[in-house]
RNA sequence: CGCAAUGUAGCUCAAUGGCAGAGCGUAAGACCGAUAAUCUUAAGACGAAAGUUCGAUUCUUUCCGUUGCGACCA
């Protein structure tokens, strides 16, 4: 007889290399190297090739600053799409993106040159842009360097860039092919503009600051007849009243706006009738003192004799106060009561909000200069009006004006309204401090002036089998496309019924230059398809910088003459293509050029923002390309928002930093966070939250360290007890007729249910079902109920035999499957996992699929052990309470005494044997008697020094008198076995 | 101000024209063989008002809060 074994050391406690600590500071870039090492990336690819491609199209993050915390949302939620579709079974590619161009990296830039104090303008454009270029070059290996710390796998390496040499010739070439279309034309367009330094300036260019402007009350009399509008008004002498800062801009005066819906009113002053706005009778009246004084010397309310709607004022003509011309009454909902609706100020949108609840000046009715006003500008087109706009370069009014021709339109300010005092149009002046754009170069006052544009139609028509706009084929598109959330399509619809057309020239240097020519001699414009195609040639060798670097003479073909009158000699154009052209043509420039990738994208994923932006421009560009949309669904995502709802700004300082986060907690953190929120919507995120976020990991963590801690000593191709829901087990053959034990099978039957609602999580892009699903299942099924019951079991029972195997096997079938389901989302947590599980040959769960789900009907058994955890949870209850009394610790020292009905006696008895465990107890005893009851008993016996249940058996073994009855029998198998090798 | 989205426990999410579920966190307790872990129990919520209805958290309207777009910036 060998000697008795130490009983401490025949326990099979969980023993694994998956530490509880993660560590991820340190662990993941040690994961991540090691991916790299291994080609990761490339390996999926080699693996998935010849499958079904499924292309997510990255839209390029701007490559100026540090990433924050909206974009590695996105980046990561990208990253889930790819990783699960890859686990599909799909080939699915990632090529991300980075958008060069564009003015903050000028404005960048520019501030840097001023620092050195350089300017801008001494250095030739060429230079310039080489300084950008260099600028964005760095930005972007600082994004590449932070998105891939977050376990985004893709072609890092080699990402698309809008400003590399194939890309920016891609998008050349693309201007052409609307070009060839017919959809592009040259028309006017009125933006900021700085008479001083004689250029255009974008919105971020100026400065807001107070400047004193003449406020002026000026009458349009009315040429049509006014009986028209109301009886009452028959015969008299009518009149439009409208109030402007800019007297300058009434020589460009075609027209005056009124707001559909508001009530207007025809006021008696003196023997005329004046139009004002309903509500704005009173004010208009008091600041022009038109209600002359009684006999007393009071001022009354002037008499009212009409009033209507401005819809009935639609149309109707007045004329120009001291111009022989017609001024067009139109409809426009950008009308305001007492607001800055003018012509200047009113474009930048917050400002005119601001002036809303502030200021009241205005009569409701908006004097319209198209070619000096952005909303002008729009509601003129509607009407059909021309742009106009008799102001040069310097802001001196061209010759065909009137009176002021060569005048400088701000000296001109005084003998305008001079003019109209004299000819008895001016009801009021005053002077009037107000926020006014001015340059932030020269700090000089900026005006608001058209100047000659290229324009993308939304409504010529071009060929597509029959004649169909961009606007129409754009609406035809959005229905075929699938948009998460649903409600996008309603959106993106409306936002292509109401845009204008798109103004693709921007009078910049970073970017994509127009590929246009100009006949020096005779001003003829060069846009020509072919030339584009042959300047795009050159472009894809030496990058847009060509178009700077060389004379027209090179990049025309050779000896290119003027169609109109062969002269040789050309200029190049110099505005460059909206930025949104260059991200937008992205479905052409790279989804056609890389041999991975294909035209049209499976789905789009950014921000909500994104459909007035890329989703629009790409929607423009895949249109013009292919007719088709460049994508199939679209998908997008919420802001992220601080604790409270409210945005996030440095200067509040409830930003949230995603490197911070990476450094602190670790990259899985962002992921998990990432997935466990609705990113339709508004995304919270707090310390709080990720603090959440991290006891979440920490369970997850745990849970699948626990699990592989008991696959010790298990190899599942030997010692799999056989069962039907095995996918990654193999057992033994079944002839041995081992059956795995009922709990193991309700475990496996729970975690195929799991698997099927993750798998459709997958499928419908809804994370939060995945990591919903996942999370309870882990916290509930796994540790609150399975791993606490089948602990005695692994513990205690000899390492070979069946209740210990059983156990193993199901535990390898949830460790393996549970990685893969969590392996998109914990990308570093599981692959990590699926490295410790025993005899696993795959390098990277990211090569791994999905499992897929057994379709076996496992109802009945999940019913039935649900109605088990019922009467646990009672049994759970009536433990508490007496360990609140004092009269037990561990639940092991209690028995249980259970009373049922009839019913629930029969339906216990085939588990009578098993309840014990269940329960966690060390005896159970089941009596039929009325209703449900539980009573909890001190346990019989003694307790067995081994596995610590109580045991009325405990010293009837001679060899081990401390142990039980079950311990005594594992000990023998135990010592067997270690005589047998 | 328009257009759109959204509002359920401290947090993240469910469900439903008929008792509002879960997990985490919190509190208390147990265990000391998952140990900076594990288990148990407990308390805790429909933004406000009106309407439709036998009945509304759910449908309608209004209000309030928040966010995005309306910006030629991305």
């Amino acid at each position: 007889m060998t000697e008795p074994l130490e009983l401490k050391k025949t326990v099979n406690l969980p023993k694994t290399d998956f530490s509880q600590k993660a560590n991820l500071g340190q662990a993941e870039p040690a994961r991540l190297k090691k991916w790299t090492d291994a080609k990761l990336y490339e390996k999926i690819r080699e693996a998935r090739r010849g499958a079904t491609k499924f292309i997510l199209h990255d839209g390029p993050p701007y490559a100026n600053s540090d990433i924050h915390i909206g974009t590695a949302l996105n980046k990561i939620l990208k990253d889930f799409i790819v990783k699960s579709r890859s686990m599909m079974g799909y080939d699915a590619p990632y090529v991300p993106g980075y958008d060069c161009h564009g003015l903050p990296i000028e404005t960048h830039v520019e501030k840097k040159l001023a620092e050195k104090g350089k300017n801008k303008n001494d250095l030739p454009v060429a230079t310039f842009r080489k300084i950008c270029r260099e600028h964005a070059s760095k930005a972007m290996d600082g994004q590449t360097r932070d998105f891939s710390r977050l376990g985004i796998l893709g072609e890092w390496e080699n990402p698309y860039l809008t400003m590399s040499n194939e890309y920016e010739s891609e998008t050349a070439r693309l201007f052409g092919r609307f070009l060839e279309r017919g959809y592009v034309y040259k028309g006017l367009r009125p933006v900021y503009w700085c008479i001083h330094d004689q250029t255009a300036l974008a919105e971020a260019e100026v400065e807001y600051k107070l400047h004193t402007s003449p406020s002026i009350y000026v009458k349009f009399p009315l040429l049509t007849d006014p009986a028209e509008l109301d009886a009452n008004l028959a015969g008299r002498r009518v009149s439009l009243v409208i109030w402007t800062t800019t007297p300058w801009t009434i020589p460009a005066n075609l027209g005056i706006a009124v707001h559909p819906d508001y009530e207007y009113a025809a006021v008696e002053a003196g023997d005329e009738v004046l139009i004002v706005a309903s509500e704005l009778v009173g004010f208009v009246f008091v600041k022009c003192c038109l209600s002359a004084p009684d006999e007393n010397g009071e001022r009354h309310l002037p008499r009212i004799l009409a009033k209507f709607k401005g819809s009935k004022l639609d149309r109707m003509r007045a004329k120009h106060p001291f111009i022989d011309r017609e001024s067009l009454v139109m409809n426009g909902e950008h009308v305001t009561l007492g607001g800055e609706a003018d012509a200047e100020t009113e474009i930048d949108v917050s400002e005119a909000r601001d002036k809303k609840e502030t200021g009241k000046a205005g009569t409701g009715l908006v004097h319209t200069a198209p070619g000096h006003g952005h909303d002008d500008f729009v509601i003129s087109k509607q009407y059909g009006l021309e742009v106009y706009c008799p102001v040069d370069n310097s802001g001196r009014f061209t010759s065909e004006v009137e009176h002021f021709a060569g005048e400088n339109i701000f000296k001109a300010n005084a003998q305008i309204v001079e003019l109209m005092k004299e000819n008895g149009s001016l009801l009021f002046s005053e002077n009037y401090e107000h926020r006014y754009p001015h340059c932030w170069r020269c700090k000089k006052p900026v005006i608001f002036r058209a100047t000659p544009q290229w324009f993308i139609s939304m409504d010529v028509e071009a060929e597509k089998g029959e004649k169909i706009s961009l606007r129409a084929n754009a609406l035809e598109q959005v229905e075929q496309v699938k948009w998460h959330p649903n409600w996008g399509e309603g959106r993106m619809g409306n936002m292509i019924k109401g845009r204008p057309d798109w103004c693709v020239s921007r009078q910049r240097s970073w970017g994509v230059p127009i590929p246009v020519f100009y006949c020096q001699a005779c001003d003829e414009p060069v846009a020509d398809t072919k030339i584009i195609n042959h300047v795009a040639d050159i472009f894809a060798k030496e990058t847009a910088d060509a178009w700077y670097n060389r004379p027209e003479s090179e990049l025309l073909p050779e000896n290119f003459t003027c169609p109109k009158c062969n002269s040789r000699d050309f200029r190049k154009e110099t505005d460059i293509l909206d930025v949104w052209f260059d991200s937008g043509s992205s479905c052409v420039a790279v989804l056609e050029t890389r041999d991975n990738l294909q035209f049209p994208a499976d789905v789009y994923l950014e921000g909500g923002d994104q459909y007035r932006g890329w989703f629009n421009s790409s929607l423009m560009c895949g249109l013009a390309a292919h007719d088709t949309a460049p994508y199939k669904q679209v998908i997008t995502h919420g802001w992220v928002v601080d604790g409270e709802g409210k945005q996030m700004h440095k200067s509040t300082g409830n930003a949230i930093s995603p490197n911070e986060v990476v450094g602190k907690s670790g990259a899985e953190i962002l992921r998990l966070w990432a997935a466990a929120v609705d990113y339709t919507q508004d995304i919270r995120c707090s310390d709080e939250i990720l603090s959440r976020i991290v006891d979440a990991y920490r369970k997850f963590r745990n849970t699948l360290r626990y699990a592989l801690g008991n696959l010790y000593g298990f190899n599942p191709e030997t010692d799999a007890v056989q069962n039907p829901l095995l996918q990654y087990s193999h057992g033994r053959e079944t002839s041995e007729i081992e059956k795995l034990l009922e709990v193991d099978r309700w475990a496996l039957a729970n975690l195929d249910e799991v698997t099927a609602k993750v798998l459709a999580g997958y499928e419908t892009f809804d994370y939060q079902a995945v990591y919903q699903t996942l999370y309870n299942f882990v916290t509930v099924t796994l540790s609150a109920r399975y791993f606490d019951i089948i602990k005695d079991r692994l513990y205690i029972y000899a390492p070979k035999s069946l209740e210990r195997r059983s156990a193993q096997t199901a535990l390898y079938e949830i460790t393996d499957k549970l990685s893969r389901l969590l392996a998109p989302i914990l990308a570093f947590t599981a692959d990590e996992a699926f490295e410790n599980l025993p005899h696993q040959k795959l390098a990277s769960v990211h090569l791994a699929e999905f499992p897929v789900v057994s379709g076996a009907d496992n109802s009945q058994l999940l019913t039935e052990w649900e109605r088990i955890f019922s009467i646990r949870d009672e049994v759970l209850k009536a433990l508490e309470e007496a360990r609140n009394a004092k009269r037990i610790g561990s639940s092991l020292e209690a028995k249980v005494v259970l009373t049922a009905d009839r019913e629930t006696t029969r339906f216990l008895l085939p588990f009578y044997e098993d309840l014990r465990y269940i329960f966690i107890v060390s005896q159970v005893e089941v009596h039929e008697g009325d209703a449900l009851g539980v009573e909890i008993r001190k346990a019989d016996g003694e307790k067995c020094e081994r596995c610590w249940n109580y045991s009325i058996h405990v010293g009837e073994y001679e060899k081990y008198p401390t142990v039980c009855e079950r311990c005594s029998t594992a000990l023998q198998q135990i010592e067997q076995s270690a005589a047998a090798s």
